[in-house]
DNA sequence: AAGAAATTGTTTACACGGATACTATTTCTG
DNA sequence: CAGAAATAGTATCCGTGTAAACAATTTCTT
């Protein structure tokens, strides 16, 4: 079985075909539609979902060191030296560099930086909220369990 | 319940908060690991998941409209056409402006453009089941379903 | 202890993709 | 039918993210 999978109600039917069965097209798809809904729920703010992000990860551990909190978000390190550049300028965290190991930087709310959080905390929930419209409770917690599933397993054989 | 969700073996545990609940979040990093897989896949070509997708979608569907392509894929317009120009030049596909419809354009894969999808052909479904290593096929099935529960459901209220 | 190798982060140079405004064509409206 | 509005695609400019080479520091090896 397998039938032609077309897509799209408007326009004519197109044919996918394997494409429409891709997890990673799939994923394509419906993260686009996630940062779409980020940006609606922050359309008057200039906030961004990367920096948000890194603002919110470093609230809830003061004192991270920069390469595991690139990690743990998967952005690119030279990505999130600009990233930290552009919030230590706007004055929404600190870095600081640890005498144990001089190569390293910590990374700190300001207190402005702290009251940017707790002002879009709010927010932040609605996007997470709307991201799940659609689905109910369980399927919500099938596809979180499924996505961990992919995101956290180890891919890299080590030679 | 919902206890503090650490994340990531290797470091110390980093505390994500709600972030390790949000689907958006979730699907971004399944989402790169995708491409990364892709990469890896197509390692020795020159073969971009884009470009590559675009002339799989024409080889399925010729003389197919510039925008109902760009809506499939969603790629925006303006980038469909630099793909599109990108895919001229290197005379894998056509462009045909039909004479019922002057501001619309037609895309058709050349014989060359044909024979590269051809190619790599066993390499694009070969990154389609790298993607599913460590779900069961039930899995798989379980996850398209809700993927495609998120992706087609109207979000446009019409005014 | 001295030099080699690994780790951490930064710089530079560039590719990918989007927003906006524009052109050309077609369709709608009075 | 003439002008207004809608549609299809394109050109320009800009922000985001990456790769590769580099600099600084620490750790490993002899």
């Amino acid at each position: 079985m397998n039938a032609p999978s077309p897509v799209m109600a408007q326009d004519e039917p197109i044919e996918l075909g394997s494409l429409g069965q891709s997890i990673g097209f799939m994923l394509r798809l419906a993260q686009t539609r996630a940062y779409d809904q980020f940006f609606t729920e922050f359309a008057e703010t200039e906030v961004r979902p990367g920096e948000f992000s890194v603002l919110w990860v470093v609230s809830l551990n003061p004192g991270i060191k920069q390469g595991p909190l690139a990690r743990a978000l998967n952005i690119k390190p030279a990505h999130m030296t600009k990233l930290v550049d552009r919030l230590v300028r706007a004055d929404q965290m600190r870095r600081d560099i640890p005498a144990e190991d001089r190569r390293s930087v910590r990374l700190t709310l300001t207190d402005a930086g702290q009251a940017h959080v707790d002002l879009h905390r709010d927010r932040f929930h609605a996007v997470h909220r709307s991201e799940r419209i659609g689905l109910s409770d369980a399927e919500v917690g099938q596809l979180l369990a499924l996505l961990a599933k992919l995101n956290f397993q180890e891919d890299a054989p080590c030679p």
